[in-house]
DNA sequence: TAGAAAGTCGACTAACTTAATCAAGTTACT
DNA sequence: AGTAACTTGATTAAGTTAGTCGACTTTCTA
């Protein structure tokens, strides 16, 4: 049930954005904050861009910065392109479905891992970049009204 | 945030042998019931006795059966037991903690991670193999009285 | 306009984990 | 004695993770 370091990384990098706003953040930069190797980052800030998340400034005085606002900045959606689904078994993922021949024969465990799905998926689903910031993350769940 | 075949496989043998409550049930009868190979059901099987889960008796007429009554079984316990902690991340996890030097400039992402090990743990520690065996897995958990 | 700063891109790799498979046992019933 | 059945440890093939490397392109500035 592990978040790869891969999520966790590029949270780390669009955190480290988040604080600067509007900035042009330099790799180097991102790297003392998050403790992530500038190369590895690189890496990183590549996914990041391709998905959209942010945009980049090439030569002198270039760097990263988010190209849309924090609020807008889905935590799951931010996980699920960096590292897949987050259903913990394939059977119950809504992004990438998986069929099980046990499904037939009414699978015992399938409803544990849709819950467990869903609970995930709420909560992340429902956090943006700017709860992170303001360090804001219990309650205001959809199930908790 | 998978959940490994080793896991999955196992909570189905152990839901094959709650269905037959206290006869011993053979590994190739298991494996029809999991469609899980008889080979690598060995293994796990193996795995689930030196935890305690189940115990087996040798020679013609074998087979396996529960060590306890399916409500003493708590799923969180057999994930923990076969494939490690609940939690997303090592510096959230009671079970297997590790310091992260992030926690000490206030990491934003941790309180999220804490988050998502609560409900997990939840879940999955008040869940037992006769909620599964019944289809009882809704309602019924501490946080929702 | 040369050179340095900074992002881009693709290939590569070492270590680890997963998911098995295999072979050679040991035990126990008939 | 024979065989069904569990036991154990070794091995392996494939995939994933977490990087590393090197050559390249763009852009600013002196």
């Amino acid at each position: 049930m592990k978040i790869s370091s891969k999520g966790e990384y590029a949270l780390r990098a669009l955190i480290a954005l988040g604080r600067k706003e509007e900035e042009l953040v330099q790799i180097k930069d991102i790297s003392k904050e998050t403790l992530v190797s500038s190369q590895y980052l690189e890496q990183i800030l590549l996914h990041l861009k391709s998905h959209g998340y942010v945009i980049s400034k090439r030569g002198v005085n270039g760097g990263y910065k988010l190209k849309e606002a924090p609020e807008r900045i889905v935590i799951g959606k931010v996980i699920r392109d960096l590292e897949g689904p987050l259903a913990p078994m394939s059977c119950v993922s809504i992004t990438s479905y998986e069929y099980c021949p046990l499904e037939d024969q009414g699978c015992m465990l399938k409803p544990l891992w849709a819950l467990i799905r869903d609970e995930v998926a709420d909560l992340l689903d429902h956090t943006t970049l700017q709860d992170l910031l303001d360090r804001n993350i219990n309650k205001k769940r959809s199930d908790r009204k």
